[in-house]
DNA sequence: CTAATAGTGTCTGTAAGACAGTATCCA
DNA sequence: TGGATACTGTCTTACAGACACTATTAG
């Protein structure tokens, strides 16, 4: 280091008490599909749930809790929570975002920790394979309604409540469904990842919103092939659905205009 | 306490380095209004300023910088924030908003800080009085661009950066801009917080569209005396102009419908 | 009267919303 | 052929956008 030293400059952090470390909490949801009994070519069962782990160490041995882990010196809070999820879950490449800080006084008994909430969005296929690992049993992706009935180790309830209704909020407001959608998705898969996260959403008309260029300026284009014919899928259907994928155009949103 | 203490279940926080600090940064916004020359009962020359404060101590001596300071073990960081915009600027009751984390190592020449930034935004009037203060000098409102090109203390520019970001996109998709202006207003004073904000920001018809019951869902409603009659101003119109207010509607943005 | 802001009238195009009807394909 | 999903046609109402026009009052 070339930085001049603490002592140099008559600073010293002793005399203050500092906090005993900046842990990662991380939400990790995924959208889980599953066939629909009897009928084949149906839209699947989709299911919203977060992945829970359980602690094996005090505090709250034994209790299930979001994944997460201590920030080290030589690194930020994100890359402690792609770290950490990498360790604890065996999952990269994810959509990862800093959402909240939680300082409550107390509110871990290991000391006064200042903890860095995340939101993880994840696709069902990017967990295949881990599910069936030795330590299956002490990871478990849980259906957000029953996870938020939990009790869950530290503050993590609360965690979890404000990790949802962020993504709520970001699944109505960018277009973050991407995450859990292959690159290329029917209009009704679209659809329907949306409903999964956001329950209450209901938009009749949907295709005619989403497609029609000039009111949402093209948040969606129409997949083709080379030869300029257009890309189907009767993955849910017997009819073919063109497939579409998201642009990058990122619309604008305001309350005035 | 009557919580188990650490050496009661073998933890230590001691094998692991530990934060140096947990400090705040606070990028305060207000509007300032200024009559135009010549012209009376014209439209005011609004502003868009931040608060800096110049540094006393080593690192950064004599540098401007943020307001904000170290949080301490008995409160959380949002406590903290409005803790330390009192003792530094003297401000009280302002709208505080927690944003980001600012992690990267190296940030801080002290050691290992983890900082939480908030805006805040505050009436030109709230700050009377602080303006002529015996540390006057020390204290400075400056106009944002200006600030973005100065060179600020830390990674303080690029706080500023984001925090201005984050108000531009608060004002746009929340009711915030009644931060900025008094309890009744009217609509072409509106239309100048937002556009100080916001400089791109330009509606036609601007009127129309915020007065609406019907696509604006009334996030605004007339003020009205109690004999029903309606109440207006002429501060900065010949013609008196119809006095608004925000109700508590909230819009709920969406990129689909 | 003029300047300055506040607001209305009116027209055109287009989107929103509803819903019936047609299309495609598998079992 | 029936069931399931994928669209399209069409109609009504309402808003978006443009812009000319009127309203109010200080000076």
């Amino acid at each position: 280091m070339n930085e001049p030293t603490e002592d140099e400059h008559n600073y010293s952090t002793k005399p203050y008490r500092t906090p005993d470390g900046a842990p990662t909490d991380i939400a990790m949801f995924t959208i889980t599909s599953e066939e629909k009994p009897g009928a084949k070519k149906a839209l699947p069962i989709r299911q919203l749930k977060v992945m829970l782990i359980r602690r094996r160490k005090w505090p709250f041995e034994g209790k299930w809790a979001l994944p997460g882990g201590f920030t080290r010196p030589t690194e930020t809070v994100q890359q402690c929570a792609e770290r950490e999820l990498l360790e604890e879950t065996g999952v990269a490449n994810v959509h990862l975002e800093y959402f909240q800080v939680y300082s409550s006084p107390g509110r871990d008994p290991r000391g006064w920790m200042i903890s860095h909430a995340f939101v993880a969005l994840v696709q069902e296929q990017a967990l295949e394979g881990r599910q069936t690992s030795e330590e299956a049993s002490e990871v478990r992706l849980v259906p957000v309604e029953e996870a938020l009935a939990m009790e869950l180790a530290f503050d993590h309830r609360d965690i979890l409540g404000d990790a949802l209704a962020r993504i709520r909020q970001l699944m109505m407001t960018t277009t973050i469904a991407k995450a859990f959608l292959p690159e290329l998705f029917t209009i009704s898969e679209l659809y329907q990842v949306i409903q999964t996260v956001v329950p209450t959403f209901e938009e009749k008309n949907f295709i005619r919103k989403v497609t029609s260029t000039q009111s949402r300026q093209g948040i969606l284009e129409e997949a083709r092939g080379e030869d300029g014919s257009p890309l189907l899928s009767n993955r849910y259907s017997q009819r073919p659905a063109q497939l579409y994928r998201f642009t990058d155009y990122a619309p604008e949103l305001s309350i005035y205009g």
